[in-house]
DNA sequence: TTGACATATCGAGAAATCCAGATATACAAT
DNA sequence: ATTGTATATCTGGATTTCTCGATATGTCAA
């Protein structure tokens, strides 16, 4: 775990949001493209374009912003056919959290 | 609160280790500058020149790092003499580390 | 295999951050 | 008043981040 990578990530507004929005998808991307049955995308995270629609930057900004985060250990992804779905890594983000908690 | 001036104060290595070290001030700062007595002055904070030396930064940069964390919420000062002794706000730290918890 | 679409990567200019030295300010001691 | 010390602020060059458009890659459908 890179703390310093971590709080960059967390460092942009955009980015930021993302991650909230991920929280909870089913309120933030009600207009959830039709790509795979309800239960199977949500489970799986939202897919570029939705995020990127919500965020309102361009496709590449939003897809190195869901890179970073990835590496930074925050996101996961899934590739389903010619989409890439991101969720939360709740696991590290909780890890995350306890470190914050105990270590600063 | 700002979450993300936060974050921006945390993004950097030498700031996340001031932060650190002035958890347990006793430790880091042995030679303690001798201004005040002991008690006074390690439960009033550290002061500048001694924060300068352990970071291994110029006097401006660290001055300015202070500043910066002090805005963002997470230290406090207090002047004493022709010393600024900056110490943590534990407070605000465990209101964000709750924050971090619940909202991120 | 060609065309269409989703996403990733590349390249670059603008903006922000990093961090130092120089200078200013505040206070203490003489 | 003057000098010395601690800290703050100013200035600026180097580096990093932001964010885009353009292009590449990967996948599906016809």
């Amino acid at each position: 775990m890179e703390p310093i990578n971590v709080f960059k990530a967390l460092s942009n507004e955009t980015r930021l949001n993302i991650l909230k929005w991920l929280k909870e998808p089913e309120n933030h991307f009600p207009k959830q493209g039709a790509h795979l049955p309800k239960e199977v995308s949500y489970k799986g995270g939202v897919c570029v374009g939705d995020i990127q629609e919500k965020a309102n930057v361009s496709q590449s900004t939003v897809s190195s912003y869901l890179n970073l985060m990835q590496k930074a250990g925050l996101l996961e992804s899934i590739r389903h056919g010619q989409w890439t779905y991101y969720r939360r890594n709740e696991d590290f983000i909780q890890q995350f959290a306890k470190y914050f908690k105990t270590e600063i």
